[in-house]
DNA sequence: CAGAGCGCTGGCCGATCGGTCAGTACCGTG
DNA sequence: CACGGTACTGACCGATCGGCCAGCGCTCTG
């Protein structure tokens, strides 16, 4: 792995557990083993090392909502589903946009983020009525976005595969918005 | 109300909505109309500062846990009525501790924080067996909590009123945490 | 061999941070 | 009036931060 990935991997996993702000470009080159002179070098500043981390996902989520605007009946399942399979992909991203997002909407890309996540609710509350059905979607998708944040430093984590964990996800989120189905279809 | 008293006030407001680390005693000093010295004449550091607003909150929570284990059959209802209302209660404290509590915990008052939450983990993990119970308390509780942190940075707020969002709020988890009570019936 | 370019570095910069301290204005009390 | 204590302040401190820059060693190429 070259240096650049390196650094890349490093610093997510630090900017994930400690803080983008509490993460120096010191101990980021101590972690790398190499001089903070040197992350400058491959990162034009410590904003972009964040840019190149999040925006990948980022342009995944984008493409995801894309996709259901465009076909405007996609499945909710089917959205479900890869909403699911996106979350659990980027396990280490998730905690970082969504813990620090909005500390760190100053940032261009954490406020991306931010805009992203605001038309995944819009989407929802388009699709619902009553307040008791957007809290419902509320709950359900920030509930899945924030177990799988929490269970890494509340020390929950590793002893459950991923496949249960990516069933028993689904099935949870299915009996939360059924409801919400039934009342729409 | 006196100065103690309002920079406490402005000092959660900025934690909450910029960050602990990204607010200075400086800039609560101006928000308040005085001066950082003076703001560490009245709390002796910003961590202590910080736990003066977070400790009292904890107080509560603890106070929860306690009368929980001591009745060791606390009907499971009053238990998710009271730690609701002590969620809405406290509705500036509870994004602090949930955004942060992973990047602060160094800071006594977040590591106890962080502790008490893997007390409400635990309990519930004792309380149920698969993979699929402990995931829909996590997805329950964890949703709960993050709704109502989210709800103010993306604009969702202030258009329900708090009566209706609680009575809501206690449907859907009661939605979700029946299936696990007939199990372990 | 000359030299252009890449990867990388130590040393330095200004800004900002939390925190300290001597000193000031004002108060109620003897 | 004298005085002890409370509330508060401006000036300053050391540490740390992100970022900049001149220059290093190395490789490849004409």
């Amino acid at each position: 792995m070259s240096l650049h990935d390196q650094l890349r991997t490093v610093a997510l996993a630090e900017f994930a557990s400690a803080g983008y702000a509490a993460t120096s470009l010191q101990r980021i080159a101590d972690l790398a083993g190499t001089s903070k002179a040197s992350v400058l070098y491959h990162f034009s500043s410590k904003e972009q090392l964040l840019a190149e981390i999040v925006d990948p996902v980022l342009d995944d989520l984008e493409r995801l909502l894309i996709d259901d605007e465009g076909g405007s009946v996609l499945r909710r399942a089917d959205f479900v589903e890869r909403f699911v399979d996106l979350l659990l992909t980027h396990s280490q991203v998730v905690p970082l946009v969504i813990n620090q997002g909005a500390t760190l909407d100053d940032v261009p890309v954490m406020h991306r983020a931010t805009e992203l996540m605001r038309r995944v609710a819009e989407l929802f509350r388009l699709a619902s009525g009553s307040t008791i059905e957007k809290l419902r979607f509320g709950v359900a998708f920030g509930g899945v976005a924030y177990t799988l944040a929490a269970a890494e430093r509340l020390g929950l984590n590793g002893e459950i595969p991923i496949d249960e964990v990516r069933t028993a996800l689904l099935e949870i989120l299915h009996d939360l918005l059924v409801p919400a189905d039934t009342l729409t279809a």
